[in-house]
DNA sequence: AAATAATCGAAACATTATAACATTTCTTTC
DNA sequence: GAAAGAAATGTTATAATGTTTCGATTATTT
């Protein structure tokens, strides 16, 4: 995978979505995954954020867009999103992000700006490699890693001299 | 600091609990840091475990032991005690764990054990200082990590043959 | 002792997540 | 294309986690 990257808070945002839509579906295809309409919008809602998006939140939307939907509906969606890598989520913000790049997998390590509020992933494998070093050092067998780094990104240093 | 241990299953607890407190007392007496009984006792609790805690099962606990507590009384005593840095927050898991080397700084990862729900401190500066270093690159100025191993720990592996 | 600050009590409320079970829609098989 | 089975969705209720607010009490300083 290529270089993290918090794009620029003035970018073309549409393309992104578009992007990441047309590629969740292709990765949906190929998977026999079946990305539902319901899905596909939960997806969309939380591409059109900058901002990693809590499940309620999410909810809000969906409502605004005339669903019907209760609590389970986001969290069922969620979870479908989740185990084909199109999303992750920020443990540290019990909030959902859209996976950067979801074809191949990926170790996933996330800066995650407290000014505003944007997540970019990192992606190095050796860091993942390390821990799982360290950690087997210790006599254990890692399954799964979490690693968020909170703090300021390049943008909003420039902005707010933090 | 020394290396990530995961203690015997079977070692004496007790001994981790009142070293524990021990050290607890002296730390906030240097630091003029108020340890009330009601901290200590939570502290206490928190160590009593051999796993990660919720704030409300703390809070059952404690008034099973005859205090009159809310979820207030739970979560300013977990304030205070991660503000003096004798607990540590487990994000991926909502829970507390007592800190293993609270008198100095440190970085610290967690190994979380899925069989037997404990967790060891890796406490790798290299790791730290490498995450940082990523995080530099992009521009991004880190201000905290948060880094959990999920897997199995030796002892498990043994046990369990997972 | 009075003033100030820190801690604690208590009630209400806000947010995040899941359980349980019924219904609908899609897919497969015949 | 109809029936059976699997997957997805709807619905209600509830569990689990975390915060706000405001008043009372206790500790510390002056």
């Amino acid at each position: 995978m290529s270089k993290p990257a918090f794009l620029p808070h003035d970018h073309n945002h549409q393309r992104c979505i578009d992007a990441a839509l047309a590629e969740a579906r292709a990765i949906c295809q190929r998977k026999h995954s079946r990305l539902t309409p319901q899905r596909e919008q939960v997806l969309r809602l939380i591409w059109q954020e900058h901002r990693p998006i809590g499940a309620y939140e999410l909810l809000d939307k969906l409502r605004e867009e005339g669903l019907k939907a209760a609590p389970p509906t986001v969290y069922r969606a969620l979870e479908f999103l989740q185990e084909n890598g199109l999303i992750h989520r920020i443990e540290s913000l019990n909030a959902y992000t859209g996976c950067s790049h979801p074809s191949e997998p990926h170790a996933s390590q996330f800066l995650v700006c407290q000014q505003c509020q944007r997540v970019a992933e990192l992606g190095s494998e050796q860091i993942a490699e390390q821990l799982s070093e360290q950690a087997r050092r210790a006599g254990f067998a890692s399954a799964h890693q979490t690693v968020e780094i909170r703090g300021t990104c390049a943008e909003c240093l420039r902005h707010f001299h933090v």
